[in-house]
DNA sequence: CATGAATGAGCCTTCATTCAT
DNA sequence: GATGAATGAAGGCTCATTCAT
């Protein structure tokens, strides 16, 4: 069932002469979320993170001091952008005559930007499968990505209920129903997604979400 | 120092081994979804699994005749309920009269139900963290649970849309904001819950969710 | 490479009314001969051995407290032929007027065929393998089997030789041009032999053997 | 109680490991036939093998995957030599105008030369061993080493009896009168020999043995 | 800086042996 | 007596980590 490694062929004879030695650490953390990706925290091997960075076993030690130090930093890495994201839509939203539901939506849709992009989206998946490995972990992602994002949104949302504009709600829900979908999409991109299918396109999905989520499904009824 | 206090067994002498129960595999299936949540399939140690069945390493090789046979069986244990959920959605669902509406309320919840016991629940995300590895396990996963509840959902949503009682939209996407909040719940209490927090009602976010989906969270204006 | 193991089938369901339990443990050890000579001592499994006796596992420990132990009677029960084997050529040396070639043919004749029986003749081949395991055992045979032959053979050389039969010669080497051929042949049989092949007739081998032996494969040459 | 003696650590405080040299591969395989030979193949331990040349136990899998592959190439090693030795006797035997008998005689001089050596020696009795489990390498050793040495010297019987130099006979059988003698010395020292004797000399064994293959044992009678 | 040989802790798996039934 | 479930020691093999070169 363990499906075979042939990562020995994926970067055949990596060309000596690309050598950018600031990126080299980024470099290793690329191989390293594929390959914890792939196999697992447990599952991967130090050396197969090293041959997708072109490098060999014990370079890899010159950055890092150990494997887990490695996921550590994985995931601190794709921590930093999201600060960047919320930079984003605080600029997008400064204009204090902007409706909530356009607040809410360029939130999304920046969010959604942000984490379907491998690097970024890949994480959640990684924390999930090794939370009880790494509790510390998956309580930092919780705080500065999780939380972090639901606060905002929880703020957006409490502002439109109290301009009138959203019906009220809990906003603790709420907030599920509107991330849900996102994360659904990255689940499916990252563990069920098959290269024989057409991939699912984050815009028109965030746009039906979106519309959903403002309006709802139901069409009015004539009489009720 | 102090005496050694070996309470464990103070038990009147309990006999090295006791007989087979016929639930013994469920019972080591059991040990085995703890463990591999909490360490991922390669981290964790059948030593540990069979301890939580009370079983010594040896006596779990009686039942599976490898770990990856646990992991297989376990992803199967969790499928079976699934097909017993579309059993009874389809039992509260065949009255022709019900609004589309209805029967996708009751379906989610139904759902939600089954999900929101562990032993169902916390298979996603083994296959999450486990999908690289086992690829073969994770398309069986998509096709018997994820794809066929997403088939299930649309087809309602066709029939809804058909029927004008839902708007015009692209079931697909739609499926996905309908999903989406309870697959974000199942990850939330099996990766970032933690003990010291008020646990989410399943069945007040459901209410919630469902009510957003049908209707939007904006309050109709009354100038525009 | 590791040859399949389907002992399962071996003994299809033996039937239980064939018991005759006083020979309980020479059917064990027809058993064990069998394993320990295909998959040598330390790889052969009791459960195996027991199957070839249509016991269980368990049962074998009845008769014999430790796979050590059988593989000791093993030995031990081939080597007690071997003493009748003696008595055998006693009984046909008697007459003194008898040439010593004819008595040491006799003697080849007898032991070929005490040792072309499977369950004396795998004995040497199983202590081949196993005498640095076991190297009383080894000690044992030597002394009980291999010595006592030697020392018969040479007798009936040196005695040969005081008559004025045979020529000088030093027995030491003799018996081992003596008693090399039909160990060959013993060797051949367990561990080369081919089922596809005809297999050599002892008779027609030893014949051959003996007449080299006491004639040597030389013409006469005429001038010389 | 002492104070702790380590006197293997005392030389000069010796480095974890040294470098690879060349010959690592073969100081292996040489422990591996030690311990191969005196535990039998599933006996011995991987740890043990290692030790025999100074090396831990991962540092085998450096240069064999795995025990069976070592037992290949051990008997593979041993298989080498024997194709030098059909070399050595073609380069003493290629004169015409010798005798048959000098022709055999060197043969089997050459023969005992190679297989007195123990690295050569030692394969066959492990082979012995082993051959129920690995049959393919029983097939492999009777091809290149067993058949490949009969059909030589059946060739030189039968070149002998054309000539008239050798008696009628079936050089099936008289191969293994004339190879016997040194293949039971071969198991005797891998076997049976005992430190606190007196070794048998391959050479006057040998000579011995040609000596009565060549004319016999028995003396001409004057009256028969 | 880079390498990769060497190490040894660790774990899956097997199987001789025990013993409740 | 027989059974075979249960045990746990043992060993093959892997791989994170170290370090001489």
């Amino acid at each position: 069932m363990q499906n075979e490694t042939n990562s020995e062929e994926d970067h055949k004879s990596a060309p000596k002469w690309r050598r950018k030695p600031e990126s080299r650490p980024d470099e290793i953390l690329d191989g390293a979320l594929i390959e914890f990706r792939s196999r697992g925290f447990a599952g991967a091997r130090i050396e197969d993170i090293a041959k997708h960075a072109g490098l060999s076993k014990g370079t890899v030690y010159l950055y890092f001091s150990s494997k887990e130090e490695m996921l550590k930093a994985l995931v601190r890495r794709s921590v930093l952008p999201i600060s960047e994201m919320f930079t984003d839509i605080a600029g997008h939203v400064q204009d204090n005559n902007k409706k909530a539901a356009d607040v809410l939506s360029q939130m999304i849709q920046i969010a959604a930007n942000k984490f379907s992009n491998h690097e970024i989206g890949s994480i959640p998946l990684l924390i999930i499968g090794e939370a009880g490995n790494f509790p510390e972990l998956a309580e930092f992602y919780r705080q500065e990505v999780i939380e972090a994002s639901m606060k905002a949104i929880m703020t957006v949302l409490m502002f439109g209920i109290q301009k009138g504009e959203f019906r009220k709600c809990n906003p603790k829900y709420a907030v599920r129903t509107l991330m849900g979908a996102l994360l659904m999409q990255v689940i499916w991109d990252g563990t069920f997604a098959r290269d024989d299918e057409e991939p699912i396109s984050y815009e028109e999905l965030i746009q039906s979400h979106l519309d959903i989520f403002m309006n709802g499904i139901l069409l009015p009824q004539e009489n009720s």
